[in-house]
DNA sequence: TGTACATCAGTGAACGCGCGTTCACTGATGTAC
DNA sequence: TGTACATCAGTGAACGCGCGTTCACTGATGTAC
């Protein structure tokens, strides 16, 4: 099945969290088996147990690592934009465009947004699980409201709208794009959606030239 | 927990997708036992293998149930639309309202979508239940295209656009904002959502009065 | 420099419960003649 | 009208495997004195 993970550089708890991430993905929190991790990680069951406290212990260990590897690529997207454009309108068109290129880029397409999986999960956990997607989300909303401020400022909207849904769209579109362009096997899709996504902020903020 | 289906007047292989349906859209399809399933509709555990010949028979069953329910709310929102107005971008912008009112009726919010959820289990299915998602998404987006194709003949789009992406863009808002409003706790969040793809729908349609 | 102890990163065996599935059987209703 | 058989909608008991979890133990490395 999976190839196994790199035992040289790669961390064991780290090799656990990346084969338990493509597998839940893949077959949900309840069908991802712990024998199946340790058997792709090459350890032993109480090795998982070393690590690991419980199964829903990996589940927190697994979102918290999913939201922040997000967090760190767009970070590295926005600040780059920012670093070539000044405008706020095209500096966030433009991380717009390297954000539908990321997604190209997977060699599989995307293999699955963990908030959304876990959502679909949401009564086999306690709180926490749910407060850290409630807070990963928020946080993805405070982000986009921060840039799409920054243009409604210079460029007043041809449309009365409000800026934390169009914040939200964003992620809405993310994660309906990943189901779309899983289900339809067509993983250009999702890239597609979120340039869909930019041409109404461009229509939302552009002046009207024409 | 889940009160007793009605034993009067529902047949009891419907009790049990309907007791399905809940479980699997709150816990994911392993998540949920067929123990749990027979409790709440109170037959026994031969009286489940006697409806469904096993537990991915019981998969099928819930997709096929769902896309049909979809379905009929669709045609019954288009059709009235096309009752009431004449014009194909009002008729439209008219059932995308009845759409979100329909979603902000939901006492609790929407419970999930089906495709969605069973999406994020794809490797536990054969392709058949693979098939039958991908035949919904791919009726969904013929289904809106249609409706896109003729607002765009009547009204040439202001910018150009993919109709399929644009008919695709509908349920990628409608699971994406399910999703959002299920993390956030915040159930008007999905009638948003379709609020906003109705105004880029307007604002790509919309000949240039101002 | 040598010894005693502590910590790290696990192993191996066992446990018990819950799960999906099977199989022989059953009472009520419908149909043929 | 009565009897024989068939079908429908289940029941009850059992099975065996896989799962998450526990517990006593271990070899290698690090630290104190």
């Amino acid at each position: 099945m999976a190839e196994p993970l790199d035992h040289r550089t790669t961390p064991v708890r780290e090799q656990i969290l990346k084969a338990a991430e493509a597998a839940v993905l893949a077959k949900g929190f309840n069908g991802t088996s712990i024998d199946e991790l340790i058997a792709t990680v090459g350890i032993s069951k109480s090795g998982f147990f070393y690590h690991f406290q419980g199964k829903s212990d990996l589940a927190k260990a697994l979102l918290h690592r999913y939201v922040a590897q997000d967090d760190r690529i767009f970070d590295a997207i926005f600040s780059r934009a920012d670093e070539l454009i000044e405008d706020p309108l095209h500096s966030f068109l433009a991380s717009l465009k390297m954000l539908a290129e990321t997604f190209a880029d997977l060699p599989n397409g995307h293999p699955g947004c963990m908030v959304a999986s876990i959502c679909y999960h949401e009564q086999l956990f306690d709180r926490e699980v749910r407060d850290i997607s409630q807070n990963a989300v928020l946080g993805w909303r405070t982000r986009f409201r921060g840039q799409i401020e920054r243009i409604s400022k210079q460029y007043p909207p041809r449309i009365p709208v409000n800026l934390d849904d169009l914040a939200d769209m964003l992620s809405v579109t993310a994660d309906g794009g990943i189901i779309l362009a899983k289900v339809m096997k067509e993983p250009d899709c999702l890239p597609r959606q979120i340039m869909l996504y930019r041409d109404f902020i461009r229509l939302v903020f552009s002046p009207q030239t024409n």
